[in-house]
DNA sequence: AACTTGATTGAAAGCGCTTTTATTATTTGA
DNA sequence: TCAAATAATAAAAGCGCTTTCAATCAAGTT
């Protein structure tokens, strides 16, 4: 068995009480115990144990982390690994671990979920995703535990402290982008409806339209979580058409990677014949051929700030609700061109 | 405050450890009572406090995950969660947690992992990378702490139970696959050469052109943990060599796409000028132009052996040493061809 | 009828820590 | 000089659970 406190306290001569204190720094205990304790500790090598700490003081200095469940999502994206060092070092610069739940079902991620809460496992609860129809953010929401979702609640927005890019402007201003290279034709591969990302992003993309005076046609619109299968037909339809729209507004640069290839395997050279805008801007987008014109969405930035404001709210429960939009920028590279007028 | 033991307790009418017993499902205990117990538990809305139970039990039921420091590593290739993923269903099924350190510098980490031991808050560790010296490994290895390494250790090789693929021979598989198709001069470029599997790809590499009765040349070998950045001039070194590769070595898909790039821009043409061939077959690999040839190591296996077998040895300390080899197999594509004979 | 025995359940101690409350030693004030 | 205030430490209770050990009771033995 580990070394514990009552081993400090016998061979300090003192209390295991005062030991307790030396640990917490407590003002009310002398440097010269003080000093005697931490030698003792040191001498027997003693680290406290978390476990019992945790029990004692109903708080585990632990945040949870809930991945979207679909699996490819997760493991391809470079999305989560960024927005996970975010909030690792977020967590880090406040001594708190994070813990993930497991599971692959929307159900057994539920009970994950649970676990964790009612079994005191973690102080918080970090969302990596958000849905249109959330049973976890719902219970979270009923049982009032601390969490905070990384993107925009669907629901009860205004209740729900969360950080975000603003995703409807961005779409906006990369449709704008797109219009004032002289594109009329603009069609939008978004990925799952439920995500409210991307429903926010089409959003964005449809005000654009409009305000410019055109209209939304709806051949132009695809959904699909797709990565390469579906998408390939998808793409095909929508160079098929009697007028193929000239650019395209992707919702993901993963996305626009399949594009992209699809594209090539048809003979469509990019930018030339149409052009492509994305977003993330994760390294993939630099890497790509054409490098694709994409929004810098400061994933890291989303983590960190989420891990920092959740611990927050953890250490001080009358927090208020907070909404945190992380800022957003167009990187330009070559995958947009300027619409050849020859039609 | 949450519902204990003790209310269920006092509603069933038993005694708490009765009801502990019934958590338990403890033979001992009548049906009838378990009955009445459960139904307790229900009506409350019983769930069992877990930091209690981990300290009674002195076992947590977490597995502490170290991933490697360096930042882009992690956060850009998609083995990381890929891996966590077979980790992550490996541990559900036992019902186990995942816990992350979190710290940048070598020595944060390595502070973040005495922490997870020392305070108990995990029961295994799982290290998520093989350096040729590391002192986190040392650590647990003298603390007989359970862990396991997800790659092959540099030292103490027999003594370290591990899961990995044959890198070696995957490398020499590959090399004797370029050399079969009539290339001759063949290029590596690896990695952090403080990773085994770097250095195992490169002995694999070596050990096939050896066989094959060819001279190593230093210049063909270049090593660098780059994504773009210096990759770029390395590249161009090497094909500017008198005599320059007509095939290349290349440790990791999301390097191999780098390379593809760098070739893209000098008009080097893959694979009529050159032959490449890559490792890991992530995503990218099927989603390059072209896509990549590469050896399929089957990263989700990796993880998922990773956390089972970690789980056999908190649960039976005296499970013996273990060494998990995970087949990998060469996936072909369009990166390799064969050697225009016209030297 | 007294005595085991086996099956259930209860009481209590303990996991390692924090914190409230009590105790002792040391000053201070008049 | 002695009570009162202050500082420093110790003792004990409690966090929610598990588990050992003791207690009870019905059933089987002799």
């Amino acid at each position: 068995m580990a070394v514990t406190i009552k081993d400090v306290a016998k061979l300090a001569n003192v209390a295991p009480s005062t030991v307790s204190r030396v640990i917490a720094n407590n003002p009310r205990i002398s440097e010269k115990t003080k000093q005697k304790v931490r030698e003792a500790m040191d001498e027997l090598g003693y680290h406290p144990n978390f476990i019992a700490r945790s029990l004692a003081n109903q708080s585990t200095r632990v945040l949870g982390l809930v991945l979207p469940g679909s699996a490819s999502t997760f493991s391809q994206n470079p999305f989560f690994p960024t927005v996970l060092r975010g909030l690792s070092e977020g967590a880090h610069e406040k001594q708190y671990a994070l813990q993930m739940t497991t599971g692959q079902s929307e159900e057994e991620i539920y009970e994950g979920v649970v676990q964790m809460v009612q079994g005191g496992r973690v102080d918080g609860i970090i969302l990596l995703y958000s849905k249109v129809e959330d049973k976890v953010m719902n219970y979270l929401k009923e049982r009032k535990f601390p969490f905070v979702v990384v993107g925009k609640p669907y629901k009860f927005c205004e209740e729900i402290t969360h950080v975000d890019n603003d995703n409807f402007r961005a779409a906006r201003e990369v449709t704008d982008y797109l219009l004032e290279l002289g594109h009329e034709c603009i069609g939008f591969i978004g990925g799952d409806l439920n995500l409210v990302v991307t429903v926010e992003r089409l959003l964005g993309y449809e005000k654009a339209l409009r305000d410019a005076g055109l209209d939304l046609k709806n051949e132009y619109i695809i959904h699909e979580e797709f990565l390469r299968e579906g998408g390939r037909e998808a793409i095909n339809e929508l160079m098929q058409l009697t007028l193929p729209p000239t650019a395209l507004v992707v919702a993901d640069d993963l996305m626009a990677l399949g594009v992209l290839n699809t594209l090539d395997e048809m003979d469509i050279s990019v930018p030339a014949d149409i052009s492509i805008i994305s977003f993330n801007n994760v390294l993939l987008a630099e890497m790509s051929r054409p490098p694709l014109t994409s929004v810098d969405i400061n994933i890291f930035n989303l983590g960190n700030e989420a891990a920092k404001s959740l611990i927050q709210k953890v250490e001080n429960p009358q927090d208020p609700i907070k909404r945190i939009i992380i800022p957003h920028e167009i990187v330009k590279r070559a995958s947009c061109s300027k619409r050849e007028k020859n039609a």
